[in-house]
RNA sequence: GGAGAGAUGGCAGAGUGGUCGAAUGCACCGGUCUUGAAAACCGGCAUGGGUUUAUAGCCCAUCUAGGGUUCAAAUCCCUAUCUCUCCGCCA
């Protein structure tokens, strides 16, 4: 959510700004409904001031000892005056929340300007693209190959984008997951969490999934009644940031850094005919997510260093890669800046995406009223929130089988993993 | 699942219809004292919004959330959520 006095104040800046992330505010009905607001509060506030004089003078008069009917026949039309004018004023704002809570965030300056993905801007490479002398196979043949990708149980079971693996795949599956959390709180630094997978409907919002993005989740129904289920976690971004919902850290605490290996469940709704094949994109994969809550003045760098963690998984896997800088068109809904890792799949000839991390800034700690108390100005103040992957332990098996396959359909084990494998330095059939 | 109790400022905790935005304590900030610190003492100290040049004043809202009663609600009524205690069930 944008600042509200910004968005009143420079309503024209905010929507040029916008634009070049592609979002079109609609500036006149803002404008239109910030005046309307403006009038509205203002009367209905004389009226409550009107109504407390009132009600105190009835108060002392009664004290007094004094006769209070005619003090209560002036006071008449009031109640209803007032009532009629909170209820529209109410409306009014239910129309206003629903335009500032749908607005995305805005770019930071350093993003670059561009309307999808075709102009991100590449920061660097790193590491060499393997070369085979044999005819590379994609995960799925490999995978199944190996008796350890059964996507045909996925189907029965649950149905399409789903994923049975079996074996020494699941457990290399295990292996990454694990070898990512003990990197991230063993050497950059973050605590490991274990959050729920099921969140409610505040969290989503706070976090910015809701009002807009809630065909891309799975939802529960209640058990009992009406009312809202929870929602499966999209991303532990959902649960680990909001824990600072309504919270007012002291600055001391800051920078908070957690770490939790989650499943993420995505409907993916829009997406239907791509990436049909193999794991890449499926409803339910697992991730190691990072999440920093931290000084404003300190997120840019926080953002790096997220960066900078992600980019040490893969390095330590020894997986080609490369991170792009993510153009304005083609950032997500809270993000003000966006990284994205994209590791190299020799199947398919290119790079694909296996991390994002992103800084937020305000965006979420506004909707989720997260801060700190400033030790300068001993007031709260909203604090900044990135998260980012570290990485999606799904598309890291796609990585590593495909670029660690050999002739015979076996599949080396990174070095780093081999001791999360009991010794084992490849899998065959 | 059954029975009961509760939710108040950063924290703890008073307040059961009217001058309560809310006692008190802790924490925090400023000061006095002290070589310095601690202690003691004095003072300050919620958040959001409107108006405004103003972080000055004035006004409004907020005592879990949403409804209701009333001239007036932290206080009374209803609903939801959450917490705690006891019983049952259960990994």
């Amino acid at each position: 959510m944008l600042d509200a006095k910004y968005l009143r104040s420079e309503v024209e800046q905010a929507a040029e700004r916008l634009l070049a992330r592609g979002y079109q505010l609609d500036v006149n009905k803002l404008k239109e409904l910030e005046e309307q607001r403006k009038s509205l509060q203002v009367r209905t506030q004389q009226l409550q001031s009107e109504r407390n004089t009132r009600s105190k003078s009835i108060g002392q008069a009664k004290a007094r000892g004094e006769d209070i009917a005619p003090l209560l026949a002036e006071v008449g039309q009031l109640g209803s005056d007032l009532d009629q004018a909170k209820a529209d004023l109410a409306q009014l704002l239910l129309e206003i929340d629903a335009i500032a809570l749908s607005t995305p965030n805005l770019p930071h300056e350093s993003v670059p300007a561009g309307k999808d993905e075709s102009e991100n801007v590449e920061l660097h490479r790193w590491g060499s693209i393997p070369s085979f002398d044999f005819e590379v196979k994609d995960h799925v043949a490999i995978g199944e190959g190996l008796d350890g990708l059964d996507f045909k149980s996925a189907v029965k079971i649950s149905g399409s984008r789903f994923i049975v693996m079996k074996g020494q795949v699941a457990r290399l599956h295990r292996a990454l997951a694990q070898f990512m959390v003990d990197t991230h709180t063993l050497e950059h630094g973050y605590t490991e969490m274990y959050v729920p997978y099921l969140v409610n409907e505040a969290s989503l919002y706070g976090t910015g999934q809701l009002p807009k993005f809630g065909e891309d989740l799975f939802h529960t129904q209640p058990a009992t009644e009406e009312g809202v289920g929870m929602s499966l976690i999209p991303t532990a971004e959902v649960p680990l940031t909001n824990m600072y919902r309504d919270e007012i850290v002291d600055e001391a605490q800051l920078p908070i850094q957690m770490t939790a290996h989650t499943p993420s469940f995505r409907s993916e709704a829009g997406s239907y005919g791509r990436d049909t094949r193999g794991l890449i994109r499926q409803h339910q994969f697992d991730k190691v997510e990072m999440v920093q809550i931290v000084h404003p003045e300190q997120s840019y760098q926080a953002l790096e260093d997220m960066r900078q963690h992600a980019e040490n998984i893969l390095q330590k896997l020894e997986l080609p890669y490369r991170v792009v800088t993510l153009c304005t068109g083609d950032m997500g809904f809270g993000a003000a800046k966006t990284y994205d890792l994209e590791v190299w799949l020799p199947a398919q000839d290119t790079y694909r995406e296996i991390s994002s991390v992103s800084n937020c800034e305000d965006f979420q700690s506004r909707r989720m009223q997260a801060r700190f108390r400033s030790t300068v100005s001993k007031k709260p103040e909203l604090l900044h929130t990135l998260n980012g992957s570290g990485l999606a332990v799904g598309r890291t098996l796609v990585a590593v089988v495909e670029n660690y396959q050999q002739a015979d359909g076996s599949v080396k084990i990174p070095s780093v993993l081999q001791s999360y494998m009991g010794g084992l330095t490849q899998i065959s059939l």
